[in-house]
DNA sequence: AAATGTCACAACCGCCGCCAA
DNA sequence: GTTGGCGGCGGTTGTGACATT
């Protein structure tokens, strides 16, 4: 038969731990280890359940946790694992060290997860909310009152997808539905399709508009950054599932690049939509050690990561120093994605088709 | 200064897989 | 093979601190 039960739960006590549980806890363990957690608190002289003894070590009492704010670097990491593994929080606490589970989550709820939806995006797919994206809504409005409009007013999000490319974007499902009734849904449904082939390009476009801009770089990056944006937007719309950056120019100047400060206080980490390379032949996987998210790749293919995801880039250990700036706010995090979404309807554009 | 709202986080709850009995 | 406890995990809640009105 089974075991006999862990322990008897009435009398025990609940809720937070005094200082001098936390000794005896300690003490405990620094002498014998935890061993067998069921047994321990009637041998340390604690009345709590040994599930509360493991989780008051675990995240809290245990001398490797690291305490204090969440860096940008592991912020940024955050995201990048919770991409690729979801709510595993003890997979992504393994590769933070010194943070907990419950830290990250708790840090993933009351930060990150309010962030992303505040500027469009699904914290749990990492893509655009196209929920909230309702063309109806905003060809209407387009029709009705003025071809210059503000959809994040409209929607009430920050999305970062700016609007000419949203409307492509519109364009090519819908037209793509249109032709093929199959099509749509089973590529919302590909979290790794809808990625690759329906937002890398616009935020590529994007970052590259933002970026050279704000950047102070060693290097002139783009002799003509219209040029790269349109030709590469042109690419994509003509072949959007072998989209490659046509540019004969190096990226280098992403490598060479100092960030300013005031940019990396606003820039917010979307690592997400870096993780496929411009190949579509791989997914990058974050977990392995020699994955760089930086486009070595000698037909100038670019990575979307090195692109998106500037410090994602950075070898920098996450218990270095962070060469980041720490204390900025959300909102200076946010306002990085937070005027790039007045347009005017371009020309190409016929709204009647979805009228 | 008090009331109210919001945020942050420690801790609990419940479920699941593993494995001893 | 079955049962049921243990350890671990993710979701949720309770509460104190802080901010705003």
């Amino acid at each position: 038969m089974g075991r006999a039960p862990c322990c008897d739960k009435n009398g025990l006590k609940k809720g937070p731990w005094t200082p001098e549980e936390d000794q005896k806890l300690i003490d405990y363990i620094q002498k014998h280890g935890h061993g067998s957690w069921r047994t321990l608190p009637k041998n340390a002289g604690l009345q709590r359940c040994g599930k509360s003894c493991r989780l008051r070590w675990t995240n809290y009492l245990r001398p490797d946790i690291k305490r204090g704010r969440f860096s940008f670097e592991e912020e940024e990491t955050i995201i990048q694992l919770h991409s690729v593994l979801g709510n595993k929080w003890s997979a992504i606490a393994a590769r933070l060290p010194g943070r907990t589970d419950n830290e990250i989550k708790n840090y993933w709820n009351t930060h990150i997860r309010k962030r992303l939806l505040r500027m469009g995006i699904d914290p749990v797919t990492h893509s655009p909310r196209l929920d909230l994206l309702d063309i109806s809504s905003i060809l209407s409005s387009s029709l009705y009152n003025s071809s210059q409009f503000n959809v994040s007013r409209l929607l009430g999000i920050q999305p970062l997808v700016n609007q000419p490319d949203l409307l492509r974007l519109a364009t090519t499902l819908l037209s793509s539905q249109r032709e093929n009734p199959d099509f749509l849904i089973p590529a919302l449904q590909d979290q790794t399709q809808l990625n690759q082939f329906q937002f890398q390009p616009n935020q590529l476009q994007n970052q590259i508009q933002e970026l050279p801009a704000a950047c102070t770089t060693s290097t002139t990056p783009f002799s003509n950054e219209t040029q790269f944006v349109q030709a590469n937007v042109e690419q994509f719309q003509s072949n959007p599932i072998n989209f490659t950056c046509q540019n004969s120019q190096s990226n280098g100047w992403e490598e060479n690049a100092i960030m300013p400060s005031n940019l990396m206080e606003n820039f917010v980490p979307v690592p997400n939509y870096g993780y496929y390379s411009s190949d579509q032949s791989s997914i990058i996987d974050p977990l392995s050690d020699n994955s760089n998210f930086q486009s070595n790749n000698s037909n100038q293919n670019i990575s979307f990561t090195s692109v998106l995801s500037t410090p994602s880039s950075s070898p920098t250990p996450l218990n270095s120093n962070s060469t980041y700036i720490n204390s900025s706010t959300e909102d200076e995090r946010d306002s990085y994605c937070s005027n790039v979404l007045k347009f005017e309807i371009p020309d190409f554009f016929d709204v009647n088709e979805f009228m």
